[in-house]
DNA sequence: GAATATTGTTGTTTTATATCAATAAATTTT
DNA sequence: AAAATTTATTGATATAAAACAACAATATTC
């Protein structure tokens, strides 16, 4: 099971929230009193939808996913180092609208909701940070049911390949870190036509791929196909 | 076109936004200085998809769609009077995600931006009203995508309906306000389609209909249809 | 109020995509 | 390292939903 500690300084955090600085010194050992630091392994279930949120998850070091549960699994997106996990449920009605996990080792910084909010409040350059990471996160989803509902198998799977290559790992080549049936998730398809596009993709030489690593030969055809839809 | 006008006094305006007594009397003046009315009439589009956000539009009156636009249109959500059109654009990157148009004859307030958020910082109580509403507008949309993405037709169509009934008319029997194709936006599916099931429905006794005018007759049956999609 | 345009309706056909099935490959567990 | 489980792959089949078509009913414009 994930591994409980407190943090030693979040003020001199290697992992800190780039705007962690606009609290006060006094502020942010009070965040510090109230952490409590997680460490997940891969496959743990760091948020469970249909629970509610007491604290606020700040995603310290891993990545995770952030999905929506039902008869299949649909991946909203990946989440990196250095974000926080929600907000959106703290601040909006406490009632997760999703499951978060790991997607490999991670370390997470549970903070108690009542005190993070409390500190937004009476710092509104850190409240106004948190609203606009909150707000980008919202514009994100619009792109994304937009994406889902009008484009078809090709193009959703161009937009999850564009978005791994532009968003998660910033390189032609990466080891895509998730199984088939997580790519197909993430693109809203079934994992046979997930595994049947990749390889249509790979023989037209758009990608290469061997496994779970793959490389972008041809970006301009994937953005194409994103495009057309 | 849209008729422009200046608001004689917000503070004691009906249609002001529930929150707006959070701020002091000198700042709820000063985005009465920056404030403009512009009545749209049915059908005349309030904001375009792909443009800058530079205005707080806040609606004081009426009805709006919020749409995405492409091949299809994907409508997410109606608007009622009392709510602020957008806000995440705003605090987020400030392009405009989707298109806003008028359902009805609609009043609405539009306050500059940097003024508002000017406002907002100085003002935490506003800012985390705010924040609070962008919040659960991001949770709408991660179940719309959730509904969207895995129901199917019939399941997708009572979704809409208990829109209507719970989120706008609040009432069993109400005239819809739009026409099929529009429906059939709001449900992701095509015109004919919402029209077929919508029959289907009326000779199933689940609704009765004449032309826009619907009648919810058996909520139960709609409710599990939208269970199990 | 006639003419035109838009919206609504129903049946048929086509297409995209999921599901099923059978087998192969890769992991994980023992 | 063998056994068991999960994941990946490919082809065949079934199904949901879109597109097409032809016509009816409403709105809208002249």
């Amino acid at each position: 099971m994930a591994k409980v500690s407190k943090p030693e300084s979040c003020l001199s955090c290697p992992y800190k929230w780039k705007y962690l600085n606009l609290l006060e010194d006094k502020d942010i050992n009070s965040i510090q009193r109230s952490c409590t630091i997680i460490n997940f392994k891969k496959g743990e279930t760091i948020c469970k939808q249909g629970t509610d949120a007491t604290h606020a998850l700040y995603l310290a070091k891993g990545m995770v996913k952030l999905y929506i549960e039902g008869k299949k699994n649909l991946i909203l997106k990946l989440i990196k180092s250095g974000e926080y996990i929600d907000l959106q449920t703290l601040f909006g009605d406490k009632t997760y609208k999703y499951s978060v996990a790991a997607m490999e080792d991670t370390m997470v910084c549970m903070i108690n909701s009542e005190i993070l909010q409390d500190l937004a409040k009476q710092n509104s350059d850190y409240l106004f940070e948190l609203t606009k990471t909150i707000s980008d996160s919202g514009n994100y989803v619009y792109k994304k049911i937009s994406d889902i509902s009008r484009k078809q198998l090709r193009g959703r799977l161009a937009d999850s390949l564009l978005y791994l290559r532009n968003e998660i790992f910033n390189s032609d080549e990466f080891d895509m870190g998730m199984t088939r049936k997580e790519l197909a998730e993430l693109s809203s398809m079934s994992m046979e036509n997930a595994v049947r596009i990749l390889s249509e993709f790979k023989k037209d030489k758009i990608i290469s791929l061997e496994g779970k690593r793959i490389k972008i030969l041809q970006i301009d055809i994937l953005k194409k196909l994103s495009d057309i839809g």
